[in-house]
Formats: C-alpha cells, sequence, structure tokens
RNA sequence: GGUCCCAUCGUCUAGCGGUCAGGACGUGGCCCUCUCAAGGCCGAAACACGGGUUCGAUUCCCGUUGGGACUACCA
C-alpha cells in the first residue's frame, strides 16, 4: 500500500477516562497497521476540554498501552501544548472569510437547541451570526467554521465504502470557544494534517464528523488523509461498552489476573478475522493485519470467550514466567509477605500442575496457597462427604506408612497408595480424595502425587495429623 | 425528530452466485480418570423479512423491520 510513502497512525484518546477496552482495540488496530506497513505510530492526548481532562488520565493511558505492549512511535504529544498553532490557524480562517465570529451566549443556543427539539425539529445553528458587518466589541465570542450548505460530501471509508452526506444537514460549528480554546473537530484536522497522518483509524461513532473535518480540510486547501472506521464493541445488551457492562478499564483485566497477550488477542478477533484461526502471536498478528479483513458491523464483548483465551495463555506460558507473574496476587491474598523470598523453582513446580486449571492469574495464585501455606482451610462440604471416621482411620494407618518413606516421590507414593488401597480391597478413590481434601483443604486438585511431593513431607504429615485430631 | 452505520448459530466469526452454510466461545452427551482440569469424539444451535436481478441467491440491488452511533462553546 502506498509505496514510497511512509504510513503514519495515530491513536488520540481524550484523557477524560481510563484505557478503556474500547479505546485499546483502536490502538491494537493502529498499532498492527502501523507495524504490518513498516509505518509510524503516533499517540496523541486529546485534551483540548480543559475542565474534564487530567494529568491522571494521561498516566493512565499510557500505562494502559505499555501494559499491553502497544508501543508508539511518536509522542504521547498534547494538544494543549499547541493552543497557539490552533489560533493561527483560526485566524488564518478569519482572514479568508472563512470563519466568523458568533457572539451568541451559550444558554441562548441551548435553550434554541431544546426548543427546535421539542418541536420535533434538527437543533442546526441557525447562522444567525454569518453575515455580521462588522465585529462587535467588548463582547465575548466563539468562532464558527462556514459550513458549505449545498453539494455533497463522499467520504470513501477503507472500511465502510463511500458514504455520501448532503452538505446542508452540517451546521457552522464552532471551532473557537469564547474561551480561547479550540475545539475537537477543528483540531483534529490541523493535528492530522501537522503530523502528516496518512490514514486515520477511529471508532465509527466518528463517522458523522468526518464530512465536517473534510470541509475544514477543504478550507485550507489539504488533502484528506485516509478514513478507516472501526465498528463500535458493545455490552451484552447491545448499547455501547460502559460501566454498566462491568469491568471497560483495561487495567482492571490486569488486576482480575488477564495476561495482556490473551487480552490483544481477544480484541483482535472483535471486528478483524483470519480466516479460522483463533489464537495469534504478536508476529503473526503483524504478518497477517490488514483493513480487508475488519468487519463492518459492532460486536458484543463476551467475557467468556476472553477467559478462555485467558486461559490458553496460561496453558502457554512458561511456568517461571507465571510463578513471577502469580507473585502480586500471592501478595495481595495475605499467602506470602511483601519482599518475602521465594524459591521461584520451586514455586514454578507447582505452577506447572495448575497451568491448566487456572484461567486466571488470581484463580493460579488462589491454588497456590495449599502449596505455600502450612496449613490450610478445609472446605466444609468436601470434609463432610470425605473426612468421615472411616477415611480418618484409613488416613491414620497412611500418616504411619508415610512417615516411614524414605523417598517423598510421585511414582512412590503412587505405588504406596495403590497397595494400600488393594490391601485392604477399596478403590484407590476412597483414600486419595481424603487425602487430597485434607491437603489441599478441597475436593478437587492436580494429580494427588504431584501435589504430595511438591508440597513434601513435612507439611503433608501435619496436615494429615491436624485433620485426624481434629476429628 | 434528523443524519449516518450495521444485519450468518446465544456470542465472536468464515463465506466474496452453485457449500451437507465452516470454525471458535458457551452449552448437552460420551471417552480418558484418584478429584478437578486439560485433551479427544459426538450433538443441539444461524443466513431478520419482502421484493427484484439471475438458470441459480446467505452472497448483488431496492424496500421493510430490528439494532447501534452521532446530533454540545465533549471528544
Amino acid at each position: 500500500m502506498n509505496e514510497g510513502s511512509k504510513i503514519r497512525v495515530r491513536f488520540a484518546p481524550s484523557p477524560t477516562g481510563h484505557l478503556h477496552i474500547g479505546g485499546a482495540r483502536t490502538a491494537l488496530f493502529n498499532y498492527l497497521f502501523a507495524r504490518h506497513y513498516n509505518g509510524t505510530f503516533v499517540l496523541r492526548i486529546e485534551d483540548t476540554d480543559t475542565t474534564r481532562s487530567t494529568e491522571e488520565y494521561i498516566e493512565a493511558i499510557v500505562e494502559g498501552m505499555k501494559w499491553l505492549k502497544l508501543d508508539w512511535d511518536e509522542g504521547p504529544y498534547r494538544q494543549t501544548d499547541r493552543f497557539d498553532i490552533y489560533r493561527n490557524y483560526v485566524e488564518r480562517l478569519l482572514m479568508e472569510g472563512k470563519a466568523y465570529r458568533c457572539y451568541c451566549a451559550p444558554e441562548e443556543l441551548e435553550q434554541r437547541r431544546q426548543d427546535a427539539l421539542a418541536q420535533g425539529k434538527p437543533p442546526k445553528y441557525d447562522g444567525r451570526c454569518r453575515n455580521l458587518a462588522e465585529p462587535v466589541p467588548d463582547k465575548p465570542f466563539a468562532v464558527r467554521f462556514k459550513m458549505p450548505q449545498e453539494g455533497a460530501t463522499i467520504v470513501n471509508d477503507l472500511i465502510k465504502g463511500p458514504i455520501e452526506f448532503d452538505n446542508n444537514v452540517l451546521e457552522d460549528l464552532i471551532i473557537l470557544r469564547s474561551d480561547g480554546a479550540p475545539t475537537y473537530n477543528f483540531v483534529v484536522v490541523v493535528d492530522d494534517i501537522d503530523m502528516k497522518i496518512t490514514h486515520i483509524i477511529r471508532g465509527d461513532d466518528h463517522i458523522n464528523n468526518t464530512p465536517k473535518q473534510i470541509h475544514i480540510y477543504r478550507a485550507f486547501g489539504w488533502e484528506p488523509p485516509q478514513f478507516a472506521h472501526l465498528p463500535m464493541i458493545l455490552g451484552a445488551d447491545k448499547t455501547r461498552l460502559s460501566k454498566r457492562h462491568g469491568a471497560t478499564s483495561v487495567m482492571a483485566y490486569k488486576d482480575m489476573g488477564y495476561l495482556p497477550d490473551a487480552l490483544v488477542n481477544y480484541l483482535v478477533r472483535l471486528g478483524w478475522s483470519y480466516g479460522d484461526q483463533e489464537i495469534f502471536t504478536r508476529e503473526e498478528l503483524i504478518q497477517y493485519f490488514t483493513m480487508d479483513n475488519v468487519g463492518k458491523s459492532a460486536s458484543v464483548f463476551n467475557p467468556e470467550k476472553l477467559l478462555w483465551l485467558n486461559s490458553q495463555y496460561i496453558m502457554k506460558e512458561d511456568a517461571k514466567g507465571l510463578a513471577e507473574a502469580a507473585v502480586p496476587f500471592l501478595i495481595k491474598e495475605g499467602v506470602i509477605q511483601e519482599g518475602q523470598q521465594l524459591d521461584i523453582q520451586w514455586l514454578s513446580r507447582a505452577v506447572n500442575t495448575l497451568k491448566e486449571r487456572s484461567r486466571t492469574l488470581v484463580e493460579l495464585a488462589a491454588s497456590l496457597k495449599y502449596y505455600i501455606l502450612e496449613y490450610v482451610e478445609i472446605d466444609s462440604k468436601a470434609k463432610d462427604k470425605f473426612l468421615k471416621p472411616e477415611n480418618l482411620k484409613h488416613l491414620s494407618e497412611l500418616h504411619g506408612i508415610l512417615s516411614g518413606l524414605p523417598d517423598f516421590t510421585a511414582a512412590e507414593l503412587e505405588r504406596v497408595f495403590h497397595a494400600f488401597a488393594d490391601e485392604r480391597g477399596i478403590k484407590l478413590g476412597a483414600v486419595a480424595q481424603p487425602v487430597r481434601v485434607a491437603v489441599t483443604g478441597g475436593a478437587a486438585s492436580p494429580g494427588l502425587f504431584e501435589v504430595l511431593e511438591i508440597v513434601g513431607k513435612e507439611k503433608v504429615l501435619k496436615r494429615l495429623s491436624k485433620v485426624i485430631s481434629e476429628g
């Protein structure tokens, strides 16, 4: 695509909230597009709304991008650093008669809007200040852009195809507020030109802004970039994803024990596909990603599938990496202390048994408890079912056998348990389950003999004794 | 209200005129098995509706319906 001219894209969030799922997906598609074509990925903070933008949210967005490993090449640029540039361009339009001062008070405007809406009429600005002969001295004003009122504008969208708008539905929009701050539809055009953006990849909630922006490009004599409008991500009720639908902040998923690569993999499949393939490495994504495979229709965010993908990524991850990733969750759970030295080699062995049974790092850490702690809390249901008097009798006998066992390995333990069951004419499960409950606190765990070996003889015997004595 | 976008299993999607409409999540059953997983096998489950175009429409066109977004001195 565009051989010779280097592709430049940007992700331009406004810092009025955390990096959310939808924003992350937009950032991801920009990132993949840039990497695929060896282009440049710019991060630009759209903070022209100074009342709603905060420093904390800028950091939060950057944090989210970094966690997902969506590294950018330039920026973050901040629009508040560029107000002088925008004012110059506003001045130019004013001089050329392509924009005008509007003295209507915001309250009046709002009133007229409400009235129009109440009467079922389009709430469009009536252009009453458009032809004012002379500037009104000492009166606050905003600057409006003179929108052409005839003809039509066609947006050739890379995803949606050609979209036609009648120009007369467009209003003279405000490009400079009365407080001197420029507005979104204006700065976005100036910046995209200034930063030589070649492709604007953004959510399709911006489609209706596009013709307005195209007219601003034209007023300056600039050639608009290419547009690609991504379909929205919706909640289960098919409305725009919001807090009502549960966690929407990307970092909330980190806290819930999701792996960044799993979230990226989930997000990329919302609106993009590559045949039947579900799981992709980062390299594959970069190699395969093009706009050709981006769908047009909105998609519903499905936490179940994300959970499944996360479990797949946990299974594939190497045990040592997972063990390290689990540490913060162990601390949060109070299983270990901050700064406590852990034998990561030993922990990895434990993690290995849990990899295919943990869908999140939170679940992993929860299971890790019975490897790490001295004693475990016994689940009452499991106790009622598997720690009956006749079971305890077996446990006592077993305790004796195990304490004399020199070789506390999975293979040896398995041999011992089988012999134990055979001698008494009982099923292996009849003895394995009570031991499992006594040692792990629950009725489900990885293979018992592995667990016993890793927990270690000392702790196993202590836990058995406790159960036996407490009856 | 106006403008625009969208429409294949419950969900994510493949399909780019002729397919038994494929895969994945979830779901039901079976196998494996010391439990739970993982894994394997099997099953239920979709082309919104109505007109065209065509020898033939899930696929192309139009309409209807349904959903969504936008409609600020927010972005």
